[in-house]
DNA sequence: GTCTATAGTGCGATAGAC
DNA sequence: GTCTATCGCACTATAGAC
């Protein structure tokens, strides 16, 4: 058994938690009183919105389809939410301040500024593994926001930025690292990041998992760590 | 003068151009005659589709908008292309084979590897960085592509990673470079090259120039080349 | 070639029966 | 809570005057 299938099974959230959280912060605009149906039909309706998102963009995706995805009519959908923007939100503010979170939540145990940037890379590729679609859609669909939304946006891309970039410092008070600039490095980390679940495709096919990926982009950056200032 | 003026002012091809070659290519569906005229046109049409689409995605931009935006009725621009789905695919043929096309020409000249992926990485940037909305359609709205027009998308994507995969193993056939995967290496090269039109906000806070991001890309590259054996 | 006006379509959202 | 039926609207695309 791969780290990444004792993740899945052991650590990582389930879609019913996620909902359950999801439905309780939003009682107030959701229409569906019972608890449990509540989350039901959430789980479906996310997941539906979601899969449409990715293939078609979130903007293209029509109540309409996701009627259909989810075999609920469109009168039942404006159940959950209270109109396709708001359904955006919901998708945009529970997703966003997640990654961060758990990232934090689970670098508190590590020692070394190694085995710290190790685990947070580890992390984010096995988060973004099990919730691909909500990840891409995080970073395709950031565009319909409003003016306010769009701060956050940003604010948040440079809050998960922000913990390798601490890593990375950290490295260097303790003299294991050298770095030229570790705003680029940072940015670098994120960016081989998010190619991970925004090409998904072309890993499936070179057949690289989870595991594999995290531990090449862990080498990569080290390597440049400590090679960089020859 | 940095390096990159140089390429803007000497070397790089301008929006008229790009807009001639696509009007002799596309004569049967623009119903302009006078080429001036056509040129004149698309060139206004052409820009102000890519900044709607950078900034709120093609889908979501409406013919409105570009009439707005350009200052033709929307009847007008009917005269430049067949339909809406029609400009989306003139815009996609005409960028495709553009970016790989012009590396290969700038990389007949270079002598070793290592001048060549940092030539590549260099033209690339540079490339990206004057056309940058068109970067940005390319990759964010290749969805809304019909299933064959997919299939090429997919095709482009790996051509552009094959002339940094070519080059890599070069460098490995003459013993400069020492690479575990370079399939992987390849992606990774792609990846870093995106994020630089992907996410200009950011450079551009950040305050980092073409030619900069150009050469950490380049030492990044080649430290983990030289470094990850060990 | 470019305009204005409008036809035709498919969308988000709601009303009211069950 | 969920369904079916439908409203009003914004969109793409076209027709016909200039």
């Amino acid at each position: 058994m791969s780290e990444f299938d004792r993740f899945q099974r052991e650590q990582a959230p389930s879609w019913e938690d996620i909902c359950r959280a999801l439905y309780r912060k939003n009682r107030n605009k959701i229409r569906i009183k019972k608890e449990e149906v509540a989350v039901r039909n959430l789980q479906r309706v996310l997941q539906a919105a979601l899969t449409l998102s990715r293939s078609k963009g979130f903007h293209a995706m029509t109540l309409r389809d996701l009627s259909r995805a989810t075999g609920l009519s469109t009168g039942a959908l404006y159940s959950c939410f209270a109109s396709k923007r708001d359904l955006h939100r919901i998708l945009w503010e529970q997703g966003v301040l997640f990654t961060v979170r758990y990232l934090r939540d689970r670098l508190r145990n590590t020692a070394s500024p190694v085995e710290r940037l190790r685990e947070a890379i580890r992390c984010h590729i096995y988060l973004s593994e099990m919730f691909s679609s909500w990840f891409c859609f995080l970073y395709m669909d950031a565009r319909n926001l409003s003016r306010m939304e769009k701060g956050k946006a940003i604010r948040n891309e440079m809050a998960t930025e922000r913990i390798f970039h601490a890593i990375l410092m950290d490295g260097m008070r303790s003299g294991e690292f050298v770095i030229q600039d570790g705003c680029l490095t940072a940015a670098a980390i994120k960016a081989l990041l998010q190619d991970w679940y925004l090409k998904r495709w072309k890993y499936r096919r070179l057949k690289v998992t989870p595991d594999t990926y995290a531990e090449y982009v862990a080498q990569l950056v080290l390597a440049s760590i400590n090679g960089m200032s020859r």
